[in-house]
DNA sequence: AGTACCACCTGACGGC
DNA sequence: TGCCGTCAGGTGGTAC
């Protein structure tokens, strides 16, 4: 699932739920998860802590436990997070917990193990050590032109790279795109101003609507592709058929004449 | 530099 | 029913 706005939802959910919470221990039931970080090792830093603030840049979330550090969180394809009180609600899923003295548990769900949990010093370094572009949904248009500007290839695969604008995956750009009404093949460097401005408004847009709608595809307006994504839809504006290609080995829905490649 | 393919994992789904 | 191939909203490495 996790694109921006997945991740801000969880970001969200995180505020409403475990923020300020004493911890009393964290456990590890997947060290593919922490790196090989051991649970000894995270609760000489976690413990009898708690989570003072949050934070977001791009599909990355941090939570602040003071001076000490951060703890950041990557979800993979399949990450989430839960929020329930007693252990017995604890899944088969749940690699990553951390148990709050008010007997409630944050798990940290990941089926496929493609996510990960780590502790740094702090946010700023990590996005740099990381080579993360701006964030999707807090850049600025001027910034964002010029980065679109740095790449070749596709618009669809300049859009995903992390390190020129970070937070957008392979469902959002489709539909980023969609919205904009460019085909994700039209190579990047062909694009005029107009057309650049074009996209970044749509991908405001598209992150707003998806945030607000705590990135459920259900909720989404019925002007968005994805809603058609995996079931052979019909374009919701001109009503042909989805097309599918791929894109750097991913599948990438458009509609082939609301979307024309230059 | 860009792209293509593989790997990391588990599970859902369609075809036979 | 069961087995098998393929695919899935991410990232990182390698080879062309």
């Amino acid at each position: 699932m996790p694109e921006l706005p997945d991740v801000e939802t969880f970001r969200r959910y995180f505020n409403r739920t475990a923020l300020r919470q004493k911890i009393k221990t964290v456990e590890v039931r997947s060290k593919k998860i922490t790196g090989g970080a051991t649970q000894k090792t995270l609760n000489r830093k976690l413990r009898d802590k708690a989570f003072k603030s949050s934070d977001r840049h791009g599909k990355y979330m941090f939570a602040e436990f003071g001076k000490e550090g951060v703890m950041v969180l990557h979800f993979g394809m399949t990450g989430f997070l839960r929020y329930f009180k007693g252990k017995e609600g604890i899944g088969p899923h749940d690699k990553f917990l951390v148990h709050f003295k008010n007997r409630y548990v944050l798990a940290f769900n990941n089926r496929r193990l493609l996510g990960k949990i780590f502790l740094k010093k702090n946010k700023d370094d990590f996005i740099k050590e990381k080579k993360l572009g701006p964030d999707a949904y807090s850049v600025d248009y001027d910034t964002f032109r010029r980065l679109l500007r740095n790449k070749k290839g596709s618009v669809k695969s300049a859009l995903m790279k992390q390190d020129g604008i970070s937070g957008l995956g392979n469902i959002y750009s489709d539909e980023i795109l969609f919205q904009a009404g460019a085909h994700p093949k039209t190579h990047a460097e062909k694009l005029k101003d107009n057309e650049i401005e074009n996209i970044y408004k749509k991908m405001k847009y598209v992150l707003k609507k998806a945030i607000e709608q705590k990135a459920n595809p259900d909720d989404l307006p019925e002007s968005f592709l994805l809603k058609e994504r995996d079931k052979e839809g019909k374009c919701p504006r001109c009503g042909k058929s989805v097309k599918l290609t791929k894109i750097n080995s991913r599948t990438s829905y458009f509609c082939s004449s609301c979307q024309v490649k230059k």
